[in-house]
DNA sequence: ATTAATAATAGGAATTATTACTATTTATAG
DNA sequence: CTATAAATAGTAATAATTCCTATTATTAAT
């Protein structure tokens, strides 16, 4: 993978940001800095931050967000305000748990609580 | 909600299998059925089921598969053959752990482990 | 510096999953 | 039976994502 101005273009967004936000939101915060960019440039260089591991793709319903953090961590999903938040529930051996309960090889783990958060009380 | 034939078919044929299918397959296999049965039809019964807590959504990626099993339980997906596992991984007390830490009311938790399967060893 | 090879791009078309619309059909309460 | 409105089939529309291709840009070797 050799360089490109608007892979770091794209890195740099999702990477200021911690709303996890979709491809269309990059694509037009793109825009601004590459005003010719396209969205299948935003969305080939956004799987390969992700191939590369730099960031990692949740899902929210249907569509794809990113986030930047790599470090293991969970979601919670507000029905109300559609608000997304990075938290911590499990510690790491999840992946010794299952590998062992159920023989399988842990490559990722998603886990995303929906629910009302603390704004609508 | 009244009685409608296309809604019975339709969830008889999410509970008599396990593979969490897709509205798609559904759909093909409510056709044996009911000929001219039409997508749209099965997407809104689908709706309807799950608002009556009668079957629930799971997200595989960024489509959308149809599980008859209400029981809190978390899925497996194999990224080599595809095959989405039911498992029962933690305690159901996730839900007053994140009210407590986090002040957020649960409504439903979405957890998918990611990996590879006893069948690729 | 120049050039050759090829990865990456812009722009747009194509695909896929899902939702919306509407005239007709069907369930059901009275 | 009949009136009402929910549900349907068929199809159009939308939204997210992927695919295609001629052109451009990066990089390694000259």
């Amino acid at each position: 993978m050799r360089y490109s101005h608007q892979r770091e273009i794209i890195r740099k967004i999702v990477q200021s940001t911690n709303s996890h936000p979709t491809a269309d939101w990059i694509f037009h915060q793109a825009k601004v800095k590459i005003p010719n960019i396209s969205l299948g440039t935003v969305y080939r260089n956004l799987k390969q931050l992700e191939d590369k591991r730099v960031i990692r793709t949740i899902y929210d319903g249907t569509i794809a967000r990113y986030d930047w953090n790599n470090n293991p961590h969970d979601h919670l999903k507000c029905n109300i305000c559609g608000d997304l938040f990075d938290v911590h529930l499990f510690d790491d051996n999840i992946r010794n748990t299952v590998k062992k309960k159920y023989n399988f090889d842990v490559d990722n783990v998603e886990m995303t609580i929906i629910g009302k958060c603390q704004k609508h009380a």
